[in-house]
DNA sequence: ATAATTTATATCGCAAGCGATTTATTCCTA
DNA sequence: TAGGAATAAATCGCTTGCGATATAAATTAT
């Protein structure tokens, strides 16, 4: 019996388990959107920032293009996003939002902060908690990606 | 522009990356026992306590059946677990290893501790740190489970 | 300038993950 | 004890994530 190998000593099965679960408490407040999780990451990306190629997207959600283009295709069928190739490099695919697209940025406002606060009523983890969990998480990022 | 919707602002998508990159680097190690994440975590749970139905596993995991399912009938194919229905409960499936990966365990232990160490030697984080996360991570998990 | 290389994106195939539904068995209850 | 509710597991359909590969355009080297 090795402890190294047992489920509770697991940083990762924690990790794991967590993403599933805080992405699973969006999915109420998303699916009134009309979108999944990978959908409303690819949204505050453009939000931030409109008009980008595949690979910028990509790259801030450190994703690879194999997975964010499916994703941008399903999302121009609902109509949030448009796509046309760049002008000086064709090999690009420029991504912008439709009007759709932009005015989820409200109705996700209007959603979305409140939905997850509520959820969130009975965590125990003060603001200083999660300050020092996104600095910790960060480090753990940082080590591992390429 | 809302602060609250910036990438950079969210937990969530930090959880969803360092879970992802996190698993990536229990790749190689796997990749050479011949299974993925999600099969190393079932096996870690029988590793643990052999001969458990379905639910068991699911729960421990905090998957659905219908993940784990799929999962289970994948890893009897490659001949690491076999499952027979209950004897008392003829609703139950209870799977169990098979001598192969019985013998997975002393392999994954000769491999996974030393490659994911080497893998961590860059990351800032010490023992306590990692203690603390767990922790952080539990509340979160127990927060959000249903 | 032409060929080789690199880069941007897309396509393919497979394993997860999960909501919804189905099937088989067991439990409960009238 | 017959019939309905609950439970265990499986199936279906869809999205994601990713390794491997393909395609097309741009860059570079010869």
């Amino acid at each position: 019996m090795h402890a190294e190998l047992q489920l509770d000593n697991q940083v990762c099965f924690r990790l794991y388990t967590a993403a599933r679960l805080v992405t699973q408490a969006y999915t109420p407040m998303l699916t009134e959107l009309g979108i999944t999780y990978p959908q409303y990451l690819v949204l505050m990306v453009l939000w931030e920032k409109d008009c980008q190629p595949v690979n910028d997207i990509a790259h801030r959600l450190m994703l690879e293009t194999n997975t964010v283009t499916p994703l941008l295709q399903r999302m121009e069928k609902l109509g949030i996003i448009s796509r046309k190739r760049g002008e000086q490099d064709k090999r690009q695919h420029i991504v912008s939002l439709t009007a759709k697209g932009r005015e989820m940025e409200q109705k996700a406002y209007d959603l979305i902060p409140t939905g997850m606060s509520e959820q969130l009523a009975s965590c125990p983890l003060k603001l200083e908690d999660y300050q020092r969990l996104v600095q910790e998480l960060d480090s753990i990022i940082n080590t591992f990606k390429k």
